[in-house]
DNA sequence: TTTAAAATTTAGACAAATCTAAAAATTGGT
DNA sequence: ACCAATTTTTAGATTTGTCTAAATTTTAAA
């Protein structure tokens, strides 16, 4: 496995939701800032090795194998970015460029061992769950704030949206996973929210609130 | 820097003994397993980028950027070296291995914080320096046990041969570093040497003893 | 059903790092 | 100082992953 085909993997397995979903070479190749006549390329040789389902003009899609493979580079990424918060004091909005290096570090034994230093963790540090040696991960119960009715409450568990930009802007305004939030008000005009969050209400804007995954009380 | 680069530069650096010594084409083709040819190649590139100096059939010498760039991979691979056998209870012979891939990570504060949770280590667990942020370290004052004189006493303090068959001998054999050293008997006919390790008594042969680097009491 | 636009593949090129085989330079023994 | 062995470099090829430009296939609108 080189470190391209790994990355290859992991971007048909985020495209495809986890799922067999039949990919397209344009939809990789803008994933990966590439061109699509190299994803077309790769495809032929991730076919090859028994990677990927491919047929021409066809898309691609994960065979067994090649979703397992995506799962363990995607379990070594989400740990190495929990080992890079939890005991290195890096912040959620750094980690996660790192990560995409460490990922491709081969060794079993670290990973296992690198886990049990972490005291084995479901969730990384934006809320997206850890797969399990085995591949199996439970995707958490959970939901857009923009989607959730008014006047409930919910505990803030992950992002859709993890680039830098995005996590500095929770950090400045103290948006964290973990915190308690409760929809106060939702404006017509701009699907904007009035929320409370802990103990103090704020108000933000639809694209925050289409980006933050809540998990809903009761 | 390419991976590739970066462990040319190391190996310079390793067969030049840290000095500005000339270094032949085939004896980095030899250390690297690759062929003289690859090594001409990759001197005229580093050349270039002055990282080495460079004159067809004279051999390469690192510059001081060159030294400096070789330095802060070493200082990588001791630092990650330390990590595993502290934080992921490797053992001193797997840990190579692994620390060839993890030094090749781009992150300053990587490798900033991993030293500060590491406490600042000085030596690896090799007992090899670990050079600071700005490429310094301090050269223990040793001497090979097979140098030691008859009767005198020392600490062992680190390896010469870091191979791993080396070194598990040593685990079996209960040799660990730290341990307190006396020569008892140096035996004429093969140098072996009987000496007394801790509170137990054995023989070893001339080549371990030349392998092991002891720090002499007093 | 035809056809224009969009998506995808193919063909050919390139850079990096390697190799083999041949040529050239250096070295050391006489 | 010469020659033969050794070392080193050059020339040309290969692999991997990428690119551009052209050709092909699919798609979807008229
Ligand atoms: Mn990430
Ligand atoms: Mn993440
Ligand atoms: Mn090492
Ligand atoms: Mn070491």
């Amino acid at each position: 496995m080189t470190r391209s085909e790994e990355n290859y993997l992991k971007t048909i397995f985020h495209l495809g939701g986890g799922n067999a979903t039949s990919i397209s070479t344009n939809a990789i190749a803008e994933q990966m800032e590439t061109k699509p006549s190299s994803v077309t390329d790769m495809a032929k040789k991730l076919s090859e090795k028994g990677l990927v389902n491919y047929k021409k003009y066809q898309g691609v899609s994960l065979t067994d194998e090649g979703k397992k493979t995506a799962l363990s580079i995607i379990r070594k990424h989400r740990l190495w970015e929990v080992f890079l918060v939890e005991k290195l004091d890096f912040t959620w909005d750094e980690v996660h460029e790192v990560a995409e290096q460490l990922e491709h570090i081969k060794s079993e034994k670290l990973i296992d061992k690198l886990d049990e230093l972490l005291n084995y963790p479901k969730y990384d540090p934006h809320g997206d769950p850890i797969p399990s040696k085995d591949g199996k991960f439970m995707e958490r119960d959970k939901q857009l704030l923009s989607e959730l009715p008014l006047n409930s409450e919910g505990v803030c568990v992950g992002v859709k949206d993890s680039s830098a930009p995005f996590l500095k802007f929770l950090d400045k305004n103290k948006i964290a996973l973990g915190n308690t939030i409760e929809v106060l008000e939702k404006e017509d005009f701009d699907q904007s929210l009035r929320i409370r969050m802990e103990d103090r209400e704020l108000r933000i804007s639809h694209q925050i609130a289409s980006n933050l995954y809540v998990k809903k009380n009761q």
